[in-house]
RNA sequence: GGUCCCAUAGCUCAGCUGGAUAGAGCGCUGCCCUCCGAAGGCAGAGGCCGCACGUUCGAAUCGUGCUGGGACCGCCA
């Protein structure tokens, strides 16, 4: 049920039967016909762009073919005008009955309101947080969380197959420092000193691990050197930080389906066999970089590397693989990583980085590039940085001061309801503040609040209509008389109400999930304002008298709702019932 | 030096992937509770959409070049 989509299918239909008619020439491309609301309510319900677009191709001014359309559409019995403005758009306004009964569509299709098939059942891949498995969720990667989930969420919503996916850096250098550091808290649970070396990770969080060692491994590994310990000690520690990274997760709500382990890349031939397959199209050489323009490093020493050809595929330089000594770089596995994304199948990938590796997007676009044969597209969402304040001030994080924020701090702080609204009122681009004290403000410039203020009061008023012997189920509402809702007001109502599944598909598209919590602000304004209106008006209000005319208001309330709780599912924040 | 991101009201930010007179919150001014939750609402003031060209019926949106801010830039992950 898209009202938008329903038109246009319309003004597509029209043109049809003009080219029929003889009145435009055959073989128009329709593509950029668009039906969408108006910026100005002014001018009506809907717009299109029909005539301008098709002026050119057609050969003939707009306002001719306006006119002409004009004079077609407005025979559908769903139309009540439509008029020619400006340089030749078209405005149409709908007659109230086709308002009502949107009302009247949502309550019967409840939750599944706007979800749509925009995806068509495509396979996309949604990697993110892929926090290297050496500690605790910290809250840089909380919104790279939150964000990777809603999107999957939304993806799902419009009609995608989803795979939400975690890639485990367990395979480099830094795994090898956790062990050192997990054996260091083995050797004070045997009760020696140990000793936190610069460079390994002082965390108490390490301490657990170490008690855990000591029960697997009593004192046989104290005095082994690391040779024999070191392999066990980093499947073991890794192996417990991923438990916790799993609970951190599901603190926020998040639920991975898959996750991936870059060591399995090693000693399995895959990042051969990736490497191989670009190398089977010309891609890969052995040859020299030029150093960096600008800022040479002091120790630069032209050397002989094994490279990737990304230039072939939009990168700026080539990337090496392969390190002098013959190692691979960290760039390989990724490449094994992302082929092995590509030969699973996915039609369409999506990463979600920090904004500090923006240097990779073009490497790695031009890697699926190269491996899916330009077949698999690939998204990534660089996530900016999120600035914490507190009483006023910058809240500076420091490990050593003890200052450090997790994310089960920041869970804990303000739940995972209010952390995940906040986090996605920001686009991904843009940096985002956080405001321990704002973001539990019960106010409207508080948009978590504002957004569930909306939803208590209509859970409110459902219930004074119960309490006045009212049925509220959303059977019963559908049934309502829904013309009782004529006015303006409510009209506009459920105007917001129509741009929802619209509101999904280029959310979707875009692949940006805070345009929901955007329009979930807009939608509970609305609201507000509605409600208000009631206070001068008393026909506005939603408790009325007369049963058959209060059906009608609360099935409106009640609609609103269940949007405002489709969206909040979307954002994978749990809807409040009441404030008190 | 190069690449990517950002630049919209005094402040914080949206802007529906090219549409009509560019929006919201905060802040400022003035209003609205004998009445569904005032934890809200209404109205007013506030703009060279960083600058300049270009693309076209039409540009905050797309392209190019500048200016200013951020991130990154061979063997580290």
């Amino acid at each position: 049920m898209n009202l938008f989509s329903e038109l246009r299918s319309l003004v597509v239909a029209e043109i049809g039967a003009m080219v029929a008619a003889g009145d435009l020439p055959d073989g128009l491309d329709l593509a950029a016909v668009t039906v969408e609301p108006p910026r100005d309510v002014a001018h009506g319900d809907m717009a299109t762009n029909a005539a301008m677009v098709l002026a050119k191709p057609a050969g003939q001014p707009p306002r001719v073919i306006a006119e002409k359309l004009a004079a077609r559409l407005a025979a559908d019995p769903r139309v009540e005008t439509v008029e020619v403005a400006g340089p030749g758009f078209l405005n149409f306004r709908l007659r109230p009955a086709v308002w009502q009964r949107l009302v009247g569509a949502v309550l019967t299709a409840g939750a599944d309101y706007g979800r749509g098939d925009v995806g068509r059942g495509k396979k996309v891949n949604v990697e993110f947080v892929s926090a290297n498995p050496t500690g605790p969720m910290h809250v840089g990667h909380v919104r790279g969380a939150v964000v990777g989930d809603a999107l999957a969420n939304l993806l799902a919503f419009a009609g995608w197959d989803v795979t939400r996916e975690y890639y485990i850096n367990d395979g480099g250098a830094q795994v090898d420092v956790l062990a050192r550091s997990a054996f260091e808290r083995y050797r004070e649970a045997n009760g020696l000193e140990p000793e936190i070396r610069e460079g390994l990770y002082p965390g108490d969080y390490l301490i657990p691990v170490g008690a855990a060692l000591k029960e697997k491994y009593g004192t046989t590994l104290l005095d082994q050197p690391e040779s024999v310990w070191l392999e066990d000690v980093r499947d073991f520690a890794t192996g417990m930080m991923m438990a916790m990274i799993r609970e951190d997760l599901a603190a926020l709500g998040v639920a991975m389906d898959v996750y991936s382990s870059e060591k399995a890349l090693y000693g399995t031939g895959q990042i051969e066999a990736a490497i191989e397959t670009l190398r089977g199209l010309d891609l890969i050489y052995e040859g020299v970089l030029e150093p960096p323009k600008g800022k040479t490093p002091e120790d630069w020493e032209p050397r002989v590397q094994t490279l990737f050809r990304s230039t072939a595929h939009g990168d700026d330089v080539d990337r090496p693989v392969q390190k002098s000594d013959g190692a691979w770089t960290y760039f390989a596995p990724d490449i094994a990583y992302h082929h092995n994304k590509v030969k699973r199948g996915f039609d369409q990938l999506i990463d979600i980085f920090g904004a500090d590796h923006g240097g990779y997007v073009k490497r790695m676009k031009a890697a699926v590039s190269a491996l899916s044969q330009g077949r698999v597209p690939l998204d990534i969402k660089l996530i900016q940085l999120v600035k914490l304040w507190k009483n006023g001030e910058p809240f500076k994080m420091s490990k050593r001061a003890g200052t450090f924020v997790t994310l089960r701090d920041v869970v804990e702080l303000v739940g995972a309801d209010v952390t995940r609204f906040v986090m996605l009122t920001r686009k991904n681009d843009a940096a985002l503040d956080f405001d321990f004290d704002k973001v539990l403000e019960q106010s409207k410039d508080n948009p978590v609040f504002y957004v569930q203020y909306a939803n208590a009061r209509i859970n409110s008023v459902l219930r004074k209509a119960v309490e006045a012997g009212l049925d509220v189920s959303d059977a019963a509402l559908a049934g309502a008389d829904l013309a009782r809702l004529d006015h303006p007001a409510e009209i506009a109502m459920a105007r917001k109400l129509a741009e929802w599944p619209r509101l999904v598909e280029i959310a979707a598209r875009a692949n940006e999930p805070h345009r929901i919590a955007f329009y979930l602000y807009e939608l509970a304004s609305d609201l507000h304002g509605l409600w208000n209106r009631g206070n001068d008006e008393q026909s506005l209000r939603f408790i009325q008298d007369d049963p058959a005319t209060m059906a009608a208001k609360i099935a409106l309330a009640r609609s609103t709702g269940v949007v405002i709780c489709a969206g909040l599912a979307i954002l994978g924040v749990t809807p409040v019932e009441e404030m008190r």
